[in-house]
RNA sequence: ACGCCAGUAGCUCAAUUGGCAGAGCGGCCGUCUCCAAAGCGGCAGGUUGGGGGUUCGAUUCCUCCCUGGCGUGCCA
């Protein structure tokens, strides 16, 4: 890992990931492997603000999230996956952030807010919550990255933390107020100003049917709508056969909808055939193919798309330590690049006294 | 800090003066459907927030603790 512009992305560990995270990022970071230097952030951390008591849950969803990394096609040789809780320079960096942003900026991130309506949380969550809006500033600043890729949601933050950037570029860095985005590190800022990278699908909806108000929903485990990247061929054939569809096609040669139905939804983002898709979509506008000839096909679509995920998850679930292996590999290359970050940091503040030995080991 | 109210199935809530812990929704299975949905039928699901006590018997009464809501104080 030398001098490719970095990437930096993650997933917070609250379960296991599925096709929407495939589309939404995961097929992104693999791309990417190659011409950029890739750090997968686990954040372990930020698990806790909603689940600080479930710390074996936690635990056990990280292990899972860096198998399914793995098992995606994330190469450990090229990229580095780890732990956030073992790269220090992120807590640091927090704090220092922390100053740069009015808590009413803060609190006024859509994305803060509508996890606190979504999880009824009242005024009643821990500091800790809007906190961590302030270190996920940190975990991508520290690595200085270029791209981020991420789900849609995650734009408000992917924001803030651009601003924290620019502000601790102006303030410390002296780089003039008026400097275009792309120009910060040019001009003398530390911080890039990252850009944002969105999956081809923003936001794939599950197998179930739709919300009372007609609309319908993402996929998300808590749901109990979603397809894992760990589901085995029968589960798959399972969930397709059981997916939600047009509920006015009663007999086969009815005349069916294919916009805003899952299983169409679902063709069009797996399907390659694109041709196909299309002959088909119009075969069932006439009444002319059954929903069961549909389900098939998507899983056949996904099973091809699924069992090379399956066959590398196998390997890696024969051999654990691999996993934890590939961990700390990242781990330490994380924190090679996020110390560096730090110490610079600190040089721009004009906080760096002498230098320091952590003794890490 | 003190006072009051609440905590029961995944969720919302019942349970007579202390007497076998229930319903709706959700979930799973079946039926019906090309499949799904809808409908119908069934099944599972509990340390009644936790510890201790009284009692033949405690969701219920006593006590301590935890969590949440409301109120009144204190810092001032």
């Amino acid at each position: 890992m030398s001098s490719k512009p970095r990437v930096l992305t993650g997933d917070t560990p609250t379960g296991k990931l599925h096709l929407g995270h495939w589309v939404g990022s995961l097929e992104n970071r693999l791309a990417l492997q190659d011409q950029y230097d890739c750090y997968f952030l686990i954040a372990n951390k930020h698990a806790f603000t909603t689940r600080a008591d479930q710390p074996a849950d936690i635990r056990q969803s990280v292990l899972d999230i860096a198998t399914d990394y793995l098992a995606a096609g994330i190469d450990p040789n090229q990229s580095a996956i780890f732990v956030q809780s073992e790269v220090p320079a992120i807590d640091e960096l927090t704090f220092f952030f922390a100053m740069l942003l009015p808590f009413n900026r803060v609190m006024r991130n859509p994305t803060l807010k509508d996890e606190i309506r979504d999880k009824d949380l009242g005024d009643n969550y821990p500091f800790g919550f809007p906190l961590y809006a302030v270190g996920q500033c940190a975990d991508i600043l520290a690595f200085r990255p270029a791209l981020v890729p991420v789900g849609e949601d995650q734009l408000p933050h992917l924001e803030m933390s651009r601003e924290v950037a620019r502000r601790f570029d102006q303030m410390y860095c002296g780089v003039d107020p008026h400097t275009q985005d792309e120009n910060y590190v040019a001009a003398g800022g530390l911080f890039p100003i990252f850009q944002p990278l969105l999956g081809r699908v923003r936001r794939l909806v599950g197998t179930g049917g739709p919300a009372p108000g007609g609309e319908l929903l993402k996929m998300s485990k808590s749901l109990n709508n979603a397809i894992f990247l760990c589901d085995d061929a029968d589960t798959v054939q399972k969930k397709v056969m059981g997916m939600y569809t047009d509920p006015k096609r009663v007999r086969a040669t009815d005349p069916g909808t294919v916009q805003n139905n899952p299983l169409w939804i679902f063709h069009e983002t797996f399907n390659p055939d694109k041709a196909w898709v299309a002959q088909q979509e119009e075969a069932y506008r006439a009444g002319k193919v059954g929903d069961v000839a549909i389900k098939r096909k998507l899983v056949e679509v996904l099973n091809t798309i699924l069992e090379p995920i399956r066959q590398r998850r196998k390997n890696y679930e024969q051999r654990p330590d691999d996993v934890l292996g590939a961990l700390r590999a990242g781990t330490i290359a994380a924190n090679a690049v996020a110390e560096e970050t730090l110490q610079l940091a600190k040089q721009a503040m004009k906080q760096d006294y002498f230098p320091r030995s952590l003794a890490l080991r």
